[in-house]
DNA sequence: GTAATAGTGTCTGTGAGACATTATGGC
DNA sequence: GCCATAATGTCTCACAGACACTATTAC
């Protein structure tokens, strides 16, 4: 808030300098045991015909979630069912025509709620849901995506690696009513792992609150239906299993390594 | 960034609100078995002789961290030990005199980079470190703090104890050598629970790269002097007690809980 | 029928937590 | 010598991971 610069009754515009804030939205679903992302193509420079995050600057009595709500919703015409704020991007040169500060959002949703947008029912821009591995690939000038969103995918992806292990948000990504084998391939998605079915499932069921039968359960090798249950955190988490080839850590951290 | 706009070639000024973007600090330190952050006595309205976290406006050509570091180093004269971006908050009547949006960063550091601050040789404010028990009570208006910084302390907070318990940034609060049990009032300090000296001490060296061992040992008993090993991350982790009373957990989950 | 797969039984290895014991230095 | 405390030895319990087995559904 830059209380310490003496300023004798409200700002004097002159003594800051202005910046464009923006809202930039990193969707993330499950769809067919892969995890997609959304992305809208550009059409004008820089970076006309690349592909972006969809975002759009934040309105002036607006907080920063209730824009990324807006254009989730410009863009899907649902509301959005799970969103957190991811960092902040603000590299002098991360736009070339100005000073933008972009708020960058993590969304989690399942493939229903894209539908419209995977339509183009929402809008007349090119909006694709494209599958993460398809986007490993660096193009020719190193990246694929326009401005730094390379890097603000990579963060939201492993962002989200990190949260299914401590947190029940896995179900985000599913339907109402799901099975744990439902359950399970959403982990192997945004995992890139396959899991042993048996100890997930026993797994999954012991977290209080994680998951709650629906209907009634007969005996063995039959598949239950469930619900979300009330519980956010999972205690103990499920961890990832050791050293495996996912994605960039912790980009504060100042070494690389595979785990949270 | 905002592309689905269409815009020719380049921002038109008027197309976008003017955001003041500014930096604030939540600085921590453990002196004396306490944790504790910094905070400036305020001079002026809004929040006239309230405290609040250091802070400032980035300036046009400048990258968000390196606004944090200046402005760590504008209090402090030294160089900041590490720094992470916490988050962002930008609630419309944050300020009320014009819209600033807030990048807030965590520092962890020693009490002895705040040697200067802490006598007020650094500036003509009134800088003060403060233990974080002191803050717990809310004021008559149900703050203590300026502006949200009640709420960016307490997410700071959170933040630092659940990376201690991944991490090896404990030793971030300490000199450059340390002993064990010095490293366990750290985490004891930071996490508001006594830890038990053995099992403590069998699994931090027990975790490669952590803590290297420094020749000589000095003090009571068999006490054995450290650095800092190369290790960013602590695999497995060093959990925190189940069930115990610190603070608000990761405020995008829906419910309440104590971990994590 | 056969194949695929959900869920259970059960064993094993690892590691956290608790407690006792030994070692070392301050007083 | 006596006390405080660091570090180790060891036991127990919880849980992850592996494997085998059974039950059920899809074909």
């Amino acid at each position: 808030m830059s209380e310490q610069e003496d300023r004798p009754e409200g700002y004097d515009p002159g003594d800051y300098p202005p910046f464009a804030v923006a809202v930039d939205l990193v969707l993330l679903t499950v769809r067919d045991g892969e995890l997609e992302t959304v992305l809208v193509r550009r059409d004008e420079d820089p970076f006309a015909r690349r592909f972006a995050l969809p975002g759009g600057f934040v309105r002036p009595e607006e907080d920063l979630d209730e824009a990324a709500r807006r254009i989730f919703f410009d863009k899907t015409g649902v509301a959005v069912p799970y969103l957190e704020q991811l960092r902040t991007y603000g590299r002098p040169s991360r736009d070339p025509r100005m000073r933008v500060v972009s708020v960058a959002y993590l969304v989690l949703c399942g493939p229903e709620h894209l539908s419209a947008a995977s339509r183009g029912l929402r809008s007349d821009e090119d909006v694709r849901v494209v599958p993460i591995s398809a986007l490993s690939v660096p193009g020719p000038d190193g990246r694929q995506l326009a401005f730094d969103h390379d890097e603000i995918l990579a963060d939201a992806v492993e962002r989200a690696r990190a949260k299914l292990e401590y947190t029940t948000l896995g179900t985000t990504f599913l339907p109402e009513e799901f099975s744990i084998p439902d359950l399970r391939r959403v982990y192997e998605a945004v995992w890139g792992v396959a899991l042993h079915a048996g100890n997930f499932s026993r797994k999954v069921r012991g977290v209080e609150g994680f998951v709650v039968p629906v209907g009634r359960s007969t005996g063995r090798g039959r598949v239950q239906r469930f619900r979300r249950g009330g519980a956010a955190l999972m205690v103990p988490p499920l961890m990832r299993p050791y050293g495996e080839p996912s994605a960039a850590p912790d980009p504060e951290l100042g070494q690389a390594a595979s785990r949270r």
